[in-house]
DNA sequence: GATGAATGAGCATTCATTCAT
DNA sequence: AATGAATGAATGCTCATTCAT
């Protein structure tokens, strides 16, 4: 299934093929076929995996103990590491994204993802208007929308330089710092 | 071709078979390789038109005449447009941001957009500062790399209600409003 | 049918394509197929072509001053010659021998040919015998099937090296002679 | 591959279809394809066994008890057995020799297969020799190429009679001799 | 649990030929 | 007489899946 997981990552869903995984992993193909009877099995087997990757190890999880504005930045800094250090991530998150527009089942654990994303972030949120340090008049939904928003065009960014990329994730995490504290 | 391209935004590069779109053109498959000797000749031409769909039609030109902050406005007004009217568009366009991690080609025609595309944003940005209305000490660079990343997040936002995509498209351009008329 | 030909001679019939012809022609594939509605038409024209090419410019029509003897003698000269300067008759001449076990009417081309080949030796052997050069008990039919075996033999040595074949020829030529004087 | 090889007699390369082979080896073409993967590695796999065929089997071999001259003589009875029994063998044979001119690969196997027979002429010649029936001043390589030379023309009158082909055995047979045991 | 072998359905591509102009 | 466009019927090859062992 790791194995899968470098595959997506590295020729996409369509360069993926069944075999070369069973091939990689030292096994037949027949066999591979014997724990996934479908290759969809194995592509929700990655999706899964993927799913708890992406939430586990975050890095904001080590943030915690500062305040909610830490918290927060401690988000964008995440995207940052991701894009720097496992990027496969991305790649992976990003064909997911694309293939969702087709595939419903995918398309709900997106949504699933993308909701319990949002949550984290409006808990972040609530933190930081309960410890005074954001506006109290926030709509939750909608800034977290927003901030999320940001989140992703971040890790859209992989094309550009580590130095940009470096740049990039400061200037969001101030830009979302600036909203939640408010224009005045 | 636009078939073609049609097919690409339904099925995605993974289920993109020639034949169909030969079908649906209602032409012999072999009529199609006469006018598109390989697959790829094909998709090369789906992927300039594309670009060319994309850099035309924008509704910022329709916006020239209000002043700089104007025109910043609808360069995210654009993005809910064709999210709305034309989602085909960014979802091409996020297949081939998928594919241009493994296809140099694409790649390379990707980076021309984007370049065009941060150049665009970058003569806002100009105008705005001579208009007096935009912050004069902006770094032009990394401030078009935001922008766009605001852009690019938002575009990505595909799976929201109308409503939360209306709302987010107004945040966003706020965001980048405050950002370029900076705090101080 | 001369671009024909030299295709035939380069690539064989196997790849043999009648728009590479056509092309070569500076034609369209249509026009081709107005002179030679089918592909067969043209490979038969060019077999007329070769066949023609092949009885004319015989070197041992120059030859015919000196006696029987050298007459036969230059029979051999004749294949070297053509080994040498223009081997893609001996090419496709084998391309039609071959492609003979299979198709009826180049079978018969190439039984007139042989027989007109054949007739031509005894015709030098009758003329030998008469000049009283050549033993006068020769069976004329067999000895003439086995000088064309010696030349026959010859041609097929193409994979030879030149000097190799030139004394492949006298050697070829003495045994012939030889075999015509007789024993004793 | 047997199948392969009788097809390739019957219809030449130029006709010769992978398909048909599964089809007449009661497999499905995929199945053809598991176990060689490409065209190119049936018809070497043809080629494999056509060699082998043609260097086995050989008629000369029980001939080997005899003297070096009526080994010699079973060459040329061994080319007369195979036109009559195994035509395909010297169809295939053409086929490759023709190929040869186009096909690196081939012209290599063909270049082994004529130096192996080479080889063996030389052979006859050296026993000939050493037993005191040949005559010893031959220039072991010309007359080796003469005689393959022989066998080679031989071998190309497949169109001819039963009973011509079996006069010209021997004529040829007869020719050899004459020519390894003297002038004289 | 595991595997070698087998397969159906499909894929991009090719090519001689045809058709309308 | 010539051609651009079109096409039917293949062709070698691929791949997820299945089957017997």
């Amino acid at each position: 299934m790791r194995i899968a997981y470098r595959l997506i990552a590295e020729k996409g869903f369509e360069g993926f093929r069944s075999r070369e995984v069973a091939s990689l992993a030292g096994i037949n193909n027949a066999t591979l076929h014997y724990y996934f009877p479908t290759k969809e099995d194995l592509v929700r087997a990655v999706v899964e995996y993927l799913v708890q990757e992406f939430s586990m190890n975050r890095a904001s999880a080590q943030a915690k103990e500062g305040g909610a504005a830490e918290e927060l930045r401690w988000e964008f800094e995440d995207v940052g590491i991701r894009m720097r250090e496992t990027p496969e991530q991305l790649i992976v998150m990003g064909e997911l994204s694309v293939r969702a527009s087709r595939d419903p089942a995918i398309a709900q654990i997106m949504r699933r993802v993308q909701e319990g994303w949002r949550g984290s972030v409006i808990a972040i949120l609530e933190r930081g208007i309960r410890e005074g340090v954001f506006r109290p008049d926030l709509d939750l939904i909608s800034t977290a929308n927003g901030i999320i928003t940001l989140l992703k065009g971040l890790g859209s960014q992989s094309r550009l330089e580590r130095k940009e990329v470096e740049d990039l994730v400061a200037e969001m995490a101030r830009l979302a710092h600036q909203w939640v504290t408010g224009p005045f």
